[in-house]
DNA sequence: GTAAAAACCAAGTAAATCCGTTGGTTACCT
DNA sequence: AGGTAACCAACGGATTTACTTGGTTTTTAC
């Protein structure tokens, strides 16, 4: 298991799709000005994203990026996965009977502990991340605010 | 948030002492031999959580490290935190206002996503992870391997 | 049918991080 | 006194990060 600023890069990335995407293509350039991405790291990293078949690339004028799948089918892991591979203890040589047993027990629970956030991660979708944010604006925002929501897309600083 | 190898050791080495540190402290050379890190790395990794007040190191021929505090009272979050710091989104700049408002948005949903995955790994102790383990490991054992259960401690590849 | 917009692709790079090494010093036990 | 082990500091090769440059293809618009 591995989360790291890259993994954020792309979950913010998605997440942008995810808001954006609804009305129109969304274009790396749009990504890279809003989240201050270099557009070629964003362009590694859709790459990535595109093998897994969790965006899709329009080309030409006009084009840009969908989410490859619906929302709501589209998890954290996912994401994760596809720029910052799971890694699973690819060191596996040092096995030769050391003095007591701990070697695999420790690994065991590294192990079961790697699953248990992994089944987390897996379990919340780019929808469930959009429509927490939404309960969490609407219910956070004073009525103050609510008569000059202009420019608000639900969300407070 | 950040999870690489390096949490891995420390949580793996935190799990060493809480199933070894029962009689006596835990030496670093076991440690190294154990889980094949190398010794000086582990020692970088226990002067942070040792800063920390995760363990407690004890000098002298028949010295070692202790945990800290009880295997219940520490969690994950507090191993990763330790050696790894939760990186969170240290580049504020750029906040000139982009077209649309979702740098914002995203970041607020990231945030909050960071803030699940922290809650999530702060409620997993050491304790926990043992007890889970130790479950398995009585619980799954299938009655044909009893029998012959000599190098298994609870897991298969 | 040409120009521009955008995805796609490849190579290279400064900086940071990872993991380990070397070479110590202190504290403590026998 | 001597050995054990925690502590400490500095360096270094390998890898990863995030970015840069310089392209090519595909598609729309004029």
């Amino acid at each position: 298991m591995r989360l790291s600023t890259k993994s954020r890069y792309a979950v913010t990335a998605m997440l942008d799709l995810a808001l954006n995407g609804t009305q129109g293509p969304v274009t790396l350039a749009d990504i890279s000005e809003n989240q201050s991405i270099s557009l070629s790291y964003l362009e590694q990293l859709f790459a990535a994203l595109r093998s897994k078949g969790l965006v899709r690339g329009v080309r030409g004028p006009g084009g840009g990026y969908y989410l490859g799948r619906e929302a709501d089918t589209i998890t954290v892991a996912d994401i994760i996965c596809a720029v910052d591979e799971w890694v699973e203890y690819t060191r596996s040589s040092a096995y030769r009977g050391s003095k007591d047993a701990q070697p695999q027990t420790t690994r065991a629970l590294w192990d079961d502990l790697s699953e248990q956030i992994f089944d987390f991660l897996d379990d919340i979708t780019l929808s469930s991340l959009v429509v927490r944010g939404a309960e969490r604006a609407t219910a956070s925002v004073p009525e103050t605010a609510k008569t000059l929501s202009l420019g608000l897309r639900g969300e407070a600083a």
